[in-house]
DNA sequence: ATTTATTTACGAATAATTTCGTATTTTAAT
DNA sequence: ATTAAAATACGAAATTATTCGTAAATAAAT
């Protein structure tokens, strides 16, 4: 599986949302989240490019093509948060974990659901 | 604070452990846990844009130089932690963070320092 | 049916990052 | 002192990622 640029990744995200969108949807919606207008044939492009990687794949039964995620968002996430870790912290995914806990002031009820998962993780030990 | 990229991460990593370098012991260091060799002027290269964008500082008084990081490693942890938090998670530290601890069967020792923090910040609240 | 809109395909421009070649300066070795 | 080795400066090539222009095909509107 191939790493997703960030522009990439932005695609999927809509993708992974919508289940299913054509470019036009795609273009649409990478404009309404951000200020500078991106050009309809960028987008276009970049989905072509991302169906060569098998990012993405796509539905040319009409001649409008729909496109799919062909990746996991949790593998890609799991993915990118691996390279993630070791480039920012040196492999250490509790350093990770510490930081972003202490940066986030999670509510009462993020904190029990990770008090949770950690009971699951002592008893599997 | 500039963002710095993949490469200059990881120059500032070598920078942040040792506390003052070359850039011979900073190549060094590099082709040592790699594969493909990197040239010393490449390095070097890296290491002068660095000082533009004042991620790192250099002492010119000997003529060979030595270099300094010019940006605390944890604040630079929790910047690149941001975007990637909400390139990569929509913005759900906590997502993030459950990943993390799913991802990476932590040992008794490390969950017992992420109970301690949760306990911290459950008092804090 | 003809014109207008939209869509795809694709090459290529632009931008950002990484890499290196070469000239010059400085240091070390003989 | 001369030569050899190592360092800096800097422009520019190479690579990767992003953006767009234009032509051709398809669909929609009149």
């Amino acid at each position: 599986m191939m790493k997703p640029t960030d522009s990439e990744l932005s695609i999927l995200q809509i993708l992974w949302q919508k289940n299913g969108a054509t470019v036009r949807e795609v273009n649409d919606i990478l404009n309404n989240n951000s200020e500078n207008e991106i050009g309809y044939t960028t987008t276009l492009k970049l989905m072509q490019i991302m169906t060569e990687k098998q990012l993405v794949k796509r539905d040319t039964a009409q001649k409008i093509h729909i496109y799919f995620a062909n990746v996991k968002e949790k593998d890609t996430q799991s993915m990118l948060l691996n390279t993630f870790v070791d480039n920012t912290f040196r492999g250490s995914a509790m350093k990770l974990v510490m930081h972003a806990l202490g940066n986030n002031d999670p509510s009462k009820e993020e904190l029990e659901e990770i008090k949770l998962l950690i009971e699951k993780l002592e008893n599997n030990q």
